[in-house]
DNA sequence: AGTGAATATGTAGCAGTACTACAATGTCCC
DNA sequence: GGGACATTGTAGTACTGCTACATATTCACT
């Protein structure tokens, strides 16, 4: 029994539905001696006739009928599996994964909440991923979209991953409320280079700014902090403990952090959704891309002094 | 996609599941070579990928993972009809299709309906076939079970259908009540003869006994009128348009009609139950069958004065 | 850093299977 | 009884899935 296979209940569930072995063959697409070889080998496998002849046509006995009716199950199973790849892409409300940077996440991901809430949406599941810059391609393995940040004259992002860009985002001097710099509009690496600086760790995208605004200045800095995250950074600021580049739209604002332009260096970053490019072959991966695109519309111009042109 | 084969789905499961192409080689006996061309020839059906490279190992993409999840179907249907032959056989509250002539209709079925009531019994579906001998083994090709009778001397059931004797009947002779004839407490073929009868139409097993009759008492008969139906034939014979043959046991018995024993010819016939060998492949049709035994039991005891020992 | 074990993939050849073409057998209908 | 129709059997062919073996890649351990 175990070597019943699709072919053969195929050509039974045929030949229960047009009665002959000749127009089994017909639908099939096969010579009749081709439909009776296959029914002799099913039968080798069941121990009581699932058909017999009526006149010098071949028709199904009781138990041939009622392998017949399994045999539709398993073609209705099998189109399903043959369909399911497109269901799989078509779905506008599949889930897609989205892993973001601590800041990215913040700003972006509430926009997507409040976009996607609707039923039909793709449902989201989120996962904060703070790594260093290189580590971010490969979490496209494990997440549908990722939100990822780089430097301007960073490495560009692998060839392997579709990027979508985002934001082109200004990188401030946050000094704490009262420090003498406030006085300036804005700030050349010179104005800055002699003070304690808090930075993110090497090898995360910020720390080239900073090394960008020592060469500028000729001077090498001191790095008191060693902090990533921006919330905690803002707090440190406040206190008084140091200055820290911080980015201008995706950070939440703080009342004891004043954030200053810095001219002279391109302090920059931009914001991507990086993803590999077949993920992008379902709708619901499309959609959510999509509404990432208007949720950095929105962000850049939410402070509408801050944005680009009058940086 | 329409080359997509229960066996690249079974591969594509067993992948998924056991992680790695060398374990899906080794649940499914083949090499890992076999595996892997199995692999390519499946995503050549698919636009988007279905497995990705993990370190050395191989696992799926999303994709894959909704693929081998209608793989599961396809598996679970197949197993279904895999097994769908049994079930049908095993069945217990299978339909049954009893198919019989009138007499043996009117007095077995209705045990039948009494018998096999409870859930789980056959389910009946009855059809009264009121037919020549020869007739009956081509009806066990519609019905499941086809009770015919036929004389003692005829000629036997051809050995292509199964027989289950169930009853062996003396036929009487029918007289009108209060007939000169009903004097005797057994009637010979001579105390017959002359009488205006009612038989059967001209194939139908009791037509033998008549022209036994006939011979044994060296006369030609007086055929008056040729009617099948017992209940019918009793009618006109308590009218007083003839005698005829009537089964002991089968026929109703009618107020206005006499039976008497024949002696010196053979006046029996039997009843049996026809079906198809592979027939009682089915549980069902066995409970049937069984339940047939006993209701003849009960039929050829029914009238205990009248029973064969003592006729 | 290097080496060996583990894993997957490519290639060639072999074996089993499903098909076609054709012949034979059986059935229906006039 | 003959001709058309239908199924089955037989021999040969094409295809497909497998194994064996070689190769490439990754991992782990020293």
């Amino acid at each position: 029994m175990s070597l019943v296979d699709e072919r053969q209940l195929r050509v039974l569930r045929e030949l229960g539905e047009l009665g002959s072995v000749t127009a089994a063959a017909e639908a099939l697409r096969v010579t009749p001696s081709a439909i009776s070889q296959q029914l002799r080998l099913l039968q080798r496998s069941v121990p009581v006739p699932l058909t017999e002849r009526e006149g010098r046509r071949l028709v199904l006995t009781p138990a041939g009928r009622a392998l017949a009716d399994a045999a539709i199950e398993v073609e209705t199973a099998l189109a399903r599996a043959r369909h399911s790849v497109e269901e799989f892409l078509g779905r506008a409300d599949g889930r897609v994964s989205v892993a973001a940077f601590h800041s990215a996440a913040a700003a972006f991901w509430p926009h997507l909440v409040r976009a996607l809430s609707a039923p039909g949406s793709p449902r989201l599941a989120f996962a904060d991923e703070d790594v260093a810059q290189d580590d971010f391609p490969p979490l496209t393995r494990e997440y549908d979209i990722v939100l990822a940040h780089r430097l301007d004259h960073a490495a560009p992002w692998p060839r392997t991953v579709s990027v979508t860009a985002l934001l082109h985002e200004p990188l401030d001097v946050a000094l704490p409320a009262g420090h003498p710099l406030t006085a300036k509009p804005r700030l050349s690496p010179r104005d800055v280079a002699d003070e304690p600086w808090i930075t993110v760790h090497d090898g995360f995208p910020l720390m080239a700014t900073i090394e960008a605004i020592a060469a500028a200045a000729d001077r090498r800095l001191h790095l008191a902090h060693r902090i990533n995250e921006f919330a905690v950074v803002a707090q440190v600021v406040a206190a008084g403990a140091g200055i820290a580049l911080m980015p201008r739209w995706t950070a939440r604002p703080h009342v004891g952090v004043a954030l200053r332009p810095l001219v002279g260096v391109n302090a920059r970053r931009h914001i991507d959704a990086l993803h590999r490019p077949e993920r992008a072959a379902r709708t619901a991966v499309r959609t959510v891309l999509t509404e990432l695109r208007s949720a950095a519309a929105a962000i850049s111009s939410q402070a509408p002094g801050d944005t680009e042109p009058r940086s």
